[in-house]
DNA sequence: AACGCGGGGGT
DNA sequence: ACCCCAGCGTT
């Protein structure tokens, strides 16, 4: 089995030739690498990185991020999905603020919202350079692979097992490495090269092996493994809802609410909605502008039909929705779908 | 342990 | 159609 030293190095000497260039890396400043870990779990950096430059840009400091309200955070995060991150990453940026400085160690790092296992790990060695092994998605492949391990990542066995493997192939398990990099602790280097070896090379489908440092210890590779490994556990099955969107437009308004807690989107709005019932006769012209647009989520693909109303007199509307002036609109954050919604609509004008 | 939570890109 | 992406929080 190979060990540490043998692991880090062969780690290391492939990332100083072939690793990423990539704008975070530049930076140790924990809140740089705080914000671009939490816009890029579950995100591919080529989705994340504009974001990234945009949040930079808006809130150069934490304090600066604490300061806005939790609204154009989430007007920013706009496009970007999993809601909760950018409201969590809000209330964390407080919490930071409160405290005084940015936590720097793993375990109060782990304590701020929305951040776990992983982005506490990648905090402490990115910002820090402390001794933690970062396992996200091209982590558990790369060990998987190498270590043949059938446990599927998903699983609260496999996150033990792996995070397991992970320290003792980083050394980290009390069997000290004497591996440096440019005269410091690697662990910087360690997990970026990691991530860029899973990310480039051991690729989920078709890994280039034959120009990978670790084949010749790599189980997976010897034993015709790398189409099985990782395991992953069986997912839920996604299931379809239908909504219909009207777009209420009276003397200039709009009929705009929030979705509330307990269902997709929270905290974003959107227009009038009906959800597994027909749309109701109103006052006024009613146009149907698209009918069945589909839009998939994770679990979810929602099936919607698109309607402008416009009508001289406020229809009824349930508890919860605000009349805002149409052209400010925009200012407010929403789901990507009621987004194409408002651009079918802007082009209707024209 | 299982589930909910977005949106986009690759094959 | 299916998989994956610098995962986390809740139940």
């Amino acid at each position: 089995m190979i060990d540490a030293s043998a692991f880090l190095s062969a780690l290391i000497g492939w990332y100083e030739r072939h690793g990423r260039d990539l704008p975070w890396r530049h930076t140790h400043d924990p809140y740089a690498i705080w914000l671009s870990e939490i816009i890029l779990q579950q995100t591919r950096i080529a989705q994340g990185q504009a974001y990234w430059e945009r949040f930079m840009q808006r809130f150069p400091t934490v304090q600066q991020l604490a300061e806005a309200s939790e609204d154009e955070v989430l007007k920013l995060w706009q496009g970007l999905g999993y809601y909760s991150r950018a409201r969590n990453l809000h209330a964390a940026a407080r919490q930071i603020v409160a405290q005084g400085r940015f936590p720097n160690t793993l375990a109060d790092i782990q304590r701020l919202k929305g951040v776990g296992p992983y982005t506490a790990s990648a905090i402490a060695a990115f910002a820090f350079n402390r001794p933690a092994v970062a396992i996200d998605g091209n982590a558990y492949r790369v060990f998987a692979r190498l270590m043949g391990i059938h446990t599927p990542i998903n699983s609260s066995e496999g996150q033990r097992e792996f995070r397991i493997v992970g320290e003792r192939l980083f050394g980290l398990n009390g069997h000290a490495t004497t591996i440096t990099h440019r005269g410091e602790a690697p662990w910087r280097t360690a997990n970026s090269a990691l991530m860029d070896l899973g990310a480039t090379l051991c690729t989920p489908q078709a890994p280039a092996c034959p120009e990978c440092p670790l084949e010749d210890q790599c189980v997976a590779y010897h034993a015709h493994l790398t189409d099985t490994l990782p395991v992953k556990q069986k997912t839920v099955k996604s299931r379809t809802r239908h909504l219909a969107y009207v777009w209420v437009r009276c003397q200039g308004h709009v009929a705009l609410h929030r979705r509330g807690e307990g269902d997709i989107w929270q905290g974003l709005w959107e227009p009038l909605v009906y959800e597994d019932q027909p749309v109701p006769t109103f006052q006024g012209q009613l146009t149907l502008l698209s009918k069945g647009v589909r839009h998939v989520l994770t679990h979810r693909v929602i099936i919607a039909d698109f309607y402008l109303l416009n009508t001289d007199k406020r229809p009824a509307t349930p508890d919860g929705y605000v009349w805002v002036n149409e052209e400010e609109a925009t200012e407010y954050a929403v789901p990507r779908l009621v987004e194409k919604l408002q651009e079918m609509v802007e082009r209707g004008k024209c």
